[in-house]
Parts: structure tokens; C-alpha cells; sequence
DNA sequence: AAGCTTCTCTCGATTACCGAGAGAAGAGCC
DNA sequence: GGCTCTTCTCTCGGTAATCGAGAGAAGCTT
């Protein structure tokens, strides 16, 4: 299997995921699966690097979680943006737009 | 210190002085000022991580270099894209513009 | 019961980058 | 000669993010 694994640009992960939960409290399974398919399989998250990054989050105090129960009555946590999570995702936004585009023109000089 | 001044991309500094090499070969202080110039100063590369970089591109047969004297009449070590380069700068920079287009389509999601 | 799926969480290894240096050598000045 | 500034090389410890490979629990289907 020639690699090309899709893996993670790294540093988007925490901002990939509040951006994720702004759209609607979600759980971890779930962010998974939204970020696949809205990225078309480019960007496929390890649960390993999804559950390190929710409880980062959850350490920063950018995102709450609480139990519930989902639509196939299994039980499980929902994550949800603060406040806090709202303004840190601005950030981290505005700083990947201005790096990438950084990039960006580093890769068309000629 | 909140400083937080640009720090690179991760995974993307190979890339980058990969292109800038292609440009015309250079030795590594050249490529900082390089990268910093085009970029307006919103990326700016450490001599840690340059070196890092330049040594591990050497190890996979990206570029090589040669010791030459510089305009100012100093020593300098000049760096050069090989063929193997030239390939591995097209891949990562279609592995690039792919990702990070992919992490565009999350973010500007409603 | 067995097995599949959904969902949680852990942990060691790897790797890239930062940050803070040291060292060497030419240039300019006194 | 001695001094400092600039240019340019390179090293190394520490940190943080991600991978990769798992385990565990509980509900569903057969």
C-alpha cells in the first residue's frame, strides 16, 4: 500500500475540530466522521489524535462536555464550543489564513 | 512571552526551502532572508530548525551541496536541488495545495 | 451466545520545530 | 595588532502534536 496516508497538517487538528463543533455539539465519534466527509476522505482524523486534542481543548477550557444520549440510544459525549472556544477559533483561523497564504506565496514565486 | 511570533507550519519547512532552492542555489542564511522577504516577514525560519531541515533534505538526496566563496568573499556552503528534489518538491506541493484546500472546505463550512 | 458496530479512552514512539547557544572567518576601525 | 560587527556554519536539549495500535464497554442483530 504505497502510503499517502492523507495525514493531518500539523496544528490544524484543534482548530479543524472547534470548527467542527461550532456547527452543532457533536461527539468525538462524530467529528470524526464530519470532517471526512466534508473534506471528501483528503482529511481522515486518528482517534488517537481526536481524543488527545478534545481534552486539550477540554484542558484549555474551549470546549464542555456532557453525557447524552445519541440517535441509536448508545450513550455518549457531546462536545460544545464556549465561549472562550468561539474567540479561540478566530484566532486560530485568522493565523492559519494569514500563514497558508504565506505559503502560498512562497510556492508561486518564480 | 504571549509573543507567539510566526512560527512555521509544521511539515511544511522542507517544502518551502525546497522551493526556494529551486529558485536558484543558495546557501541556508540565504534561504532565511529569502523565505522572510517573500513572505513579508509572516514567516520567519529559526537557524535550528534551517540546519535541521537542510541536513535532513541532504540525507534523502534532495539537494547537495558545495562549499563556494560569496560575494562578500566569505565561505559559504551552497545548496542545490537534485532531480530526486525536484520530484519530491512537486509531491509535496501537491500534497500541500490538497490539504490545504481541504482545510479551507472545513472552515469556511456553515 | 457470538459477533458487529458505535463510541470511549490510553500510551509509547516518532518527528518537527523552537530556543539558545557556540564557533569561525572576513571587514572595518583604531 | 587588537577590537567589534556581520555573515555564516552547526549542535543540542526540550516540547508538543500526531501516529499507530491497541483495550474496554454497551447496544444491535442473528
Amino acid at each position: 500500500m504505497a502510503g499517502s496516508k492523507s495525514d493531518m497538517i500539523k496544528g490544524t487538528l484543534d482548530m479543524l475540530i472547534l470548527k467542527t463543533l461550532s456547527l452543532e455539539p457533536m461527539h468525538g465519534w462524530g467529528v470524526c466522521e464530519r470532517i471526512q466527509e466534508i473534506s471528501r476522505d483528503e482529511l481522515k482524523v486518528n482517534q488517537g489524535s481526536l481524543y488527545a486534542s478534545l481534552h486539550r481543548l477540554t484542558r484549555e477550557g474551549w470546549i464542555r462536555s456532557d453525557w447524552r444520549v445519541t440517535e441509536n440510544n448508545r450513550r455518549a459525549r457531546y462536545y460544545a464550543l464556549t465561549k472562550a472556544g468561539k474567540k479561540q477559533l478566530g484566532i486560530e483561523t485568522d493565523r492559519w489564513l494569514r500563514l497558508s497564504a504565506a505559503v502560498h506565496d512562497i510556492l508561486v514565486t518564480t
